[in-house]
Formats: structure tokens, C-alpha cells, sequence
DNA sequence: AAAAAAG
């Protein structure tokens, strides 16, 4: 790709990071802080006062989604209001600290959600600034499970949370719940369900991998045509063009995308199957009974699953029996070569300068951002114009809206006049790595989707699947998915990505790690071809070649300078511990009165931590994947609702998650790469707050601790101590 | 090591 400095050799991701420039930090033009111009990102936008009455406006004004209020076409039919939600099952046996005492006061009514727009939940915000401080918002917490229905609010069902009195016990749910661990899982004898690392390996055979599937039957792809008439779409390119881009070609122009294979009678596919059908499932419809009704020409997974291809098998190096878990090394990537904007550039500019509907840039306005930040400003005309883009802006700069007003504009733009239509399939993916992350970005997108009458809805895993279903029964716009569910959901027959004309990936680098690529493919190669492509990171670097060589055309990649440690409002510190005192360390260290996050490697650390610091006197509760996804959602609003101030965590809650006000991040085990070091750092000194980094190292790691902080750029003190040291109080969070 | 699917 010409954005990368060096032509890719070869075409695995492999390539690029077995070719890495060399592991020294330095802050030279080919490197990851690397900025020309110094110019100061103007932090903190707002007000709390403003925040204050914004949330006013809000729970008046955004009702107006029209389909929220009315919700005609869309009654519920199949589920009605039966929020079997699963989740509070576990309630019961909730471990953590406090949660339990407050449980019943910590879930809000019903009531006083619908409109999500009193958007307690501050979650999502973490990748824009500028809600951050806002001391309105709830937390994560308070609506949990709700994530996306909010709006639909008419329909009962969809609310993720029924009131108590309805819903059912949730019997079968309930056992989900208290899935075991992974470790569990793998040797308690459930058969029934493969764990993570059998299915890699063995379990595997009952999926076949896309790429069969690529190679298969894909001939043609149904032109877009009957996408209406784009009619004055005229000033602003279109989907299609995509291929020849300069200009944005209209909706329409995509027939011309012949090669693109087809999944396309899926469009066709009307008589999806009925939630119920679900019964029987073993026999969930595969793709070949969906062919027998017809779509012979697709190739049902199965087939593909059959059909060996050794074209690129490249990209499924782990398949091939290998350890999956080829220790990468720390390095620094070569750094994609960007065009660099500067906070003056952007000085003055509004949303709507930048292309962004009247109705969008209100309802901006309204959530906070009234006018871009930088990054926003450098990558939303070239989302605009339908361009691939790479976007790199520091941890809480603004990304969610960099890439989430100018989809919902095009999407917006583009709809044909079907908006609002029955089963229309999704013309927008978001992907992240964490459900929470996912979650959180729909806070985020959701309204500003419904400010233009669009629907968002997420996919992800731990939940129940039927509403997620439903969603997509009724027809929605934009989804955002963890790969997982959406894999799932596919196979099911559920979900039909051909109709996606955007797609994101956020925390891009990430979904390239091993274990992510490789899904993160399959679902791009079943989204429409050509389709825009937009990535973005705090610490994008050339990581996602592999995606970029398939998937990106001539990307635009953008990032903001000044967004370094000397703009920084985060303090590093390094303490040379005994490994002994590690607890007690930690102890004392979380024992102030600030917000405090704690990062450990492992689920089983993060787990008995927290108890210990519950049991020393420091209520503290965790989020890691042993947890079931209610309790992770409880465990985490409990930080953010600030019933608890410690929490710990493994790296689940590294990226992305915004929780305001967090003034201390102890990594009590330390980051094995210089990027997880940047993003766990990242979830304090939010919004232009002052925050604190404390990790805590052997004094025999220090020179390894000393080579990944020059990675990350980031200068910081090592201080000797031991437990009891008046030093460590004086780094406690206030 | 962690994360990501299972009415």
C-alpha cells in the first residue's frame, strides 16, 4: 500500500512484525509520537455545568427518532416483551464486594432510561474527551444490559431489562451465567461446548474457514442497484465509487462491482428463519437449506468448509498446528506515514464546515462535542467522500465521533428512501475487541444515529442472542459487534453483512493481534466488496498491513500531532518492588480515595486481588472473562457509579472503556508490550485530568521495563520502595 | 495471558 513506507513483503501479517524497525524508542520522524509541529490539543471542552443542563435537552429532545415514539412497523411480534434477560440470574451469586447491598437501588426503574438520553452511562465516551468530566452520567453501570435497546423504547421486549416482575425466571439463561471459567470449561467435563482453545485447534472442523468459502461459488454479486435512485446525491460521492474513488460514485454505480461473489441471494433471502425454529436447533438452518429453497448457487458453509483452496492460507498460519502463541515481540512497527493536523489548523472549524448534517452536528452538540476535535477534523471529510481511512489519535481524543458522525451522515445520505424498511440488512459494521468496548460505542453512535432516524444495534456475545435477532429482523442501520457473535450469527443465517458499505474497526491494531486477524478477515470478506474501511487506534502502526493489503484502497491515514507525554496530564512512576510485598504494595497504593483501576495479566490475579483489597478494607471488585457478562457489566458500573473505587482488572478493560475520573492506574503486573502500556495508561488523565501511572516491577525487570518505556515514548521515574513507604501514600489517588 | 459464540 502506498502508505506504508516499506512495500509489503510478504502477505501474511507475519511479515510485517518479524520486519520491525528495530525496537529503539526514538522519537524520530519514522516513530509512532513522532509530531513536526507541537500544537496543543484543546482538552476539555466543556463545562460540567454545561453537561448538566445538555442531559436536560437531551432526555426532551431525542425521542424525536420518530421510530422510538411510534415504533409502528416494527411491534414486536415474535418476542414481545419477555426480556428473558439472563443476567440478573447471576445476582444471586455475585462475589464481589459491594455489589451485592446495593444491588436493588443500583438498578435504575425502567422509567428513568427510556430515552437513554440522560446517558448516565458515561462508558462509551472513552473515546471522545469531551464528555468526560460529565458529572451526570451514571456510569456504565446503570444500564448495563441495555445497551442498545434503549431507543427502541416503545417495545418492552427490547428493553434489555424487563421490569422484575415480568420476566420469567430465566431458567435455562440462569445457567449460562455461572459459566465456568475457561480454565473450567476446558477440563470439567462439558462436552457440549468446545472451549476457545480446543475450538481453535481441534473443535475447529464444523467451521469452515471463509476463505474455502471465498473461493467458492462467489461469482457475482446483485448489483446495488435497486438501492434507489440516489436522487440530488449529487455534491457528495457515493458508495460505489469507491473502487475508482476520487469522487464518490452514488449507491447505484456498485453493480459495476461484477467480481464481488456472491453472498448475494442472502439479500434476496425473505423467509429467514423464525426466531422459534431455533428449537430445534442442532439442525439450525444452514446455509445449505437455505440453498435448497432455492439459492442453490451458494455454497452452503458447509460446502465451503469442504472445498480446500490453499489459496490464502497464509492468513491462517495458527490453523496449521503451530502454537498460536508465538511469543510476538515488544516492537515498535514502522509507523504508518500520516497526515498530521495540528489543533490551529482545526481552530474555528465546525462540524457542519467538515460536511456534517444540521441534525448530526445538533445532536453533537447536545452530547457535548460542539465543535471537532482534531482527529475528528482530519479523518470526517475523508469518511465523508467515501475514502478508506487510517486514523491514530491518543487514547479519549475523539475517535467514537471521528468515525461515527460522518458514517451515520453517508448512511444517512445514502438510504435510498428505505430507511426505516422492514428487514433491511445493515449497511454499517463496527467492530470492536470487548463487549464492553462495544457497548460503549453504541452509547456513543446510537443517539446521533437516531437523530437522523437511523437504528443501531449491537452484537455481541454473553448475552442473549434473541433480541439481537429481533433487531435485525426489524431492520437496522448500523451494527456494532464483537466478532464472536456476528461469526455466530452468520452462520445462523441471521445476519447478512452484504449490504455493508462501512465498516470499522476499532482498536484496529488490536483486531489484527492473533486470534483476532483471522476472524476479523472472514467478516470483512462477507461485507460488501469495496465497501469503505475505516480504521482506527491510539496506537495504529503497521500491524494492520495484513488488513490494509486486502481490504483498504489508497487509505487516507490521519493523526493528530501534540498528542504526546509533554501534552500528557498523566504522571508515570516505576516502583522496584519484592516481589513479596506486591499485595501489600498494592494495598496501600489503592487505598485512597481517588478512582483506582488495577491491571493484572491474568484472570485468576485480578480475581483474588480484589478480594484481598475487599477483605483488607478496600472494597474492590473485578472485570476479567471469567465473569459472566452480567457481572462484568455490574462489576464495572459499580467503578464507574463509584460504588466501589478500586477495581481490577485484566487487559478486557486495557482498551477503549471510559470511565470518568479515574485518578490511578497500578499495573500490578507489567504490560508485556509498549502499546498495552499506552492503553492501560490511557484510562486515567481522560478530558485533561490529572492522572497517575504506578507500575510495579522486580528490580531485576527494570532494564526490560526501562526499553519497553522507551517504546512507548514515556519518560517516568523508577523509585525503590517497600510496603509502608510514606512514598506510596503520596502516589494513593487523592 | 487475554479476548472473542453458544436459545
Amino acid at each position: 500500500m502506498p502508505n506504508f513506507n516499506k512495500p509489503a513483503t510478504g502477505r501474511s501479517g507475519k511479515n510485517f512484525k518479524s520486519a520491525p524497525k528495530g525496537g529503539s524508542g526514538a522519537r524520530s520522524e519514522g516513530h509512532r509520537g513522532f509530531r513536526p509541529d507541537q500544537g496543543e490539543a484543546p482538552k476539555r471542552r466543556w463545562s460540567a455545568d454545561d453537561r448538566a443542563a445538555r442531559t436536560g435537552d437531551r432526555n426532551t429532545g431525542s425521542s424525536r427518532g420518530g421510530r422510538g415514539d411510534s415504533r409502528p412497523d416494527w411491534t414486536p411480534r415474535e418476542k414481545p416483551a419477555r426480556g428473558g434477560r439472563p443476567e440478573n440470574g447471576d445476582r444471586n451469586d455475585r462475589p464481589s464486594y459491594g455489589d451485592r447491598p446495593q444491588r436493588s437501588s443500583e438498578l435504575p426503574s425502567y422509567g428513568d432510561r427510556p430515552e437513554r438520553g440522560g446517558r448516565p452511562t458515561s462508558g462509551d465516551r472513552n473515546e471522545r474527551p469531551q464528555r468526560d468530566s460529565r458529572p451526570d452520567r451514571g456510569g456504565y453501570g446503570d444500564r448495563p444490559q441495555r445497551d442498545s435497546r434503549l431507543e427502541r423504547g416503545g417495545y418492552a421486549g427490547r428493553s434489555e431489562r424487563p421490569s422484575y416482575g415480568d420476566r420469567p425466571d430465566r431458567g435455562a439463561s440462569a445457567g449460562r451465567s455461572e459459566r465456568p471459567s475457561y480454565n473450567d470449561r476446558n477440563n470439567s467435563g462439558r462436552t457440549e461446548r468446545p472451549s476457545y482453545n480446543d475450538r481453535n485447534s481441534s473443535g475447529r472442523t464444523e467451521r469452515p474457514s471463509y476463505n474455502d468459502r471465498n473461493s467458492g461459488g462467489r461469482s457475482e454479486r446483485p448489483a446495488y442497484n435497486d438501492r434507489g435512485a440516489s436522487a440530488g446525491r449529487t455534491e457528495r460521492p457515493s458508495y460505489n465509487d469507491r473502487a475508482q474513488r476520487t469522487e464518490r460514485p452514488a449507491y447505484n454505480d456498485r453493480p459495476q462491482r461484477t467480481e464481488r461473489p456472491a453472498y448475494n441471494d442472502r439479500a434476496q433471502r425473505t423467509e429467514r428463519p423464525a426466531y422459534n425454529d431455533r428449537a430445534q436447533r442442532t439442525e439450525r438452518p444452514s446455509y445449505n437449506d437455505r440453498n435448497a429453497g432455492g439459492r442453490s448457487e451458494r455454497p452452503s458453509y458447509n460446502d465451503r468448509a469442504q472445498r480446500s483452496e490453499p489459496r490464502e492460507s497464509a492468513y491462517y498460519p495458527a490453523r496449521d498446528g503451530k502454537s498460536s502463541h508465538s511469543q510476538q515481540e515488544d516492537v515498535v512497527l514502522e509507523r504508518l506515514v500520516a497526515k498530521v493536523v495540528t489543533a490551529s489548523e482545526v481552530e474555528g472549524k465546525s462540524f457542519i464546515d467538515l460536511g456534517i448534517g444540521s441534525n448530526i452536528s445538533r445532536q453533537l452538540a447536545s452530547m457535548g462535542a460542539e465543535s471537532p476535535f482534531p482527529i475528528q477534523a482530519a479523518t470526517i471529510p475523508d469518511v465523508l467522500a467515501g475514502k478508506d481511512v487510517l486514523g491514530r489519535g491518543k487514547t479519549g481524543s475523539g475517535k467514537t465521533i471521528a468515525f461515527g458522525a460522518p458514517l451515520v451522515e453517508r448512511l444517512m445520505e445514502n438510504n435510498g428512501g428505505k430507511d426505516r424498511q422492514m428487514g433491511r440488512k445493515p449497511r454499517a459494521l463496527i467492530l470492536a475487541p470487548t463487549r464492553e468496548l462495544a457497548q460503549q460505542i453504541d452509547r456513543t453512535i446510537q443517539p446521533i444515529a437516531r437523530s437522523v432516524g437511523l437504528f443501531t444495534t449491537t452484537i455481541v456475545g454473553g448475552v442473549p442472542q434473541y433480541k439481537q435477532v429481533a433487531a435485525l429482523t426489524r431492520g437496522v442501520d448500523v451494527i456494532i459487534a464483537t466478532p464472536g457473535r456476528v461469526e455466530d450469527l452468520i452462520e445462523q443465517g441471521r445476519l447478512d453483512l452484504s449490504q455493508v458499505k462501512v465498516t470499522v474497526l476499532d482498536e484496529a491494531d488490536h483486531m489484527c493481534d492473533l486470534g483476532f486477524l483471522e476472524p476479523v478477515q472472514r467478516i470483512l470478506r462477507e461485507t460488501s466488496e469495496g465497501g469503505q474501511k475505516l480504521l482506527f487506534s491510539a496506537t495504529l502502526d503497521k500491524g494492520v498491513a495484513t488488513l490494509v493489503k486486502e481490504f483498504l484502497v489508497d487509505p487516507a491515514v490521519h493523526e493528530v500531532a501534540g498528542e504526546d507525554q509533554a501534552s500528557s496530564t498523566i504522571d508515570h512512576k516505576v516502583l522496584l518492588i519484592e516481589q513479596r510485598e506486591k499485595r501489600a504494595i498494592i494495598k496501600q497504593l489503592a487505598a485512597g480515595a481517588g478512582k483506582t483501576l488495577v491491571f493484572t495479566r491474568t484472570r485468576a490475579f485480578a480475581e483474588e486481588m480484589a478480594e484481598f483489597l475487599s477483605m483488607g478494607g478496600t472494597p474492590a471488585t473485578s472485570l476479567h472473562g471469567d465473569l459472566n457478562q452480567s457481572r462484568r457489566t455490574r462489576n464495572l458500573q459499580m467503578l464507574t457509579s463509584g460504588k466501589v473505587n478500586v477495581l481490577v482488572a485484566t487487559d478486557v478493560a486495557a482498551r477503549g472503556i471510559h470511565v470518568d475520573d479515574i485518578s490511578l492506574v497500578i499495573q500490578a503486573d507489567a504490560p508485556e508490550e509498549y502499546k498495552t502500556y499506552l492503553h492501560r495508561s490511557g484510562r486515567t488523565g481522560r478530558a485533561g485530568k490529572v492522572g497517575t501511572v504506578v507500575t510495579l516491577i522486580n528490580r531485576n525487570r527494570r532494564r526490560k521495563m526501562d526499553e519497553l518505556l522507551g517504546r512507548a515514548e514515556i519518560d517516568a521515574e523508577s523509585i525503590d520502595v517497600a510496603a509502608g513507604d510514606a512514598v506510596i501514600d503520596k502516589l494513593a489517588a487523592l
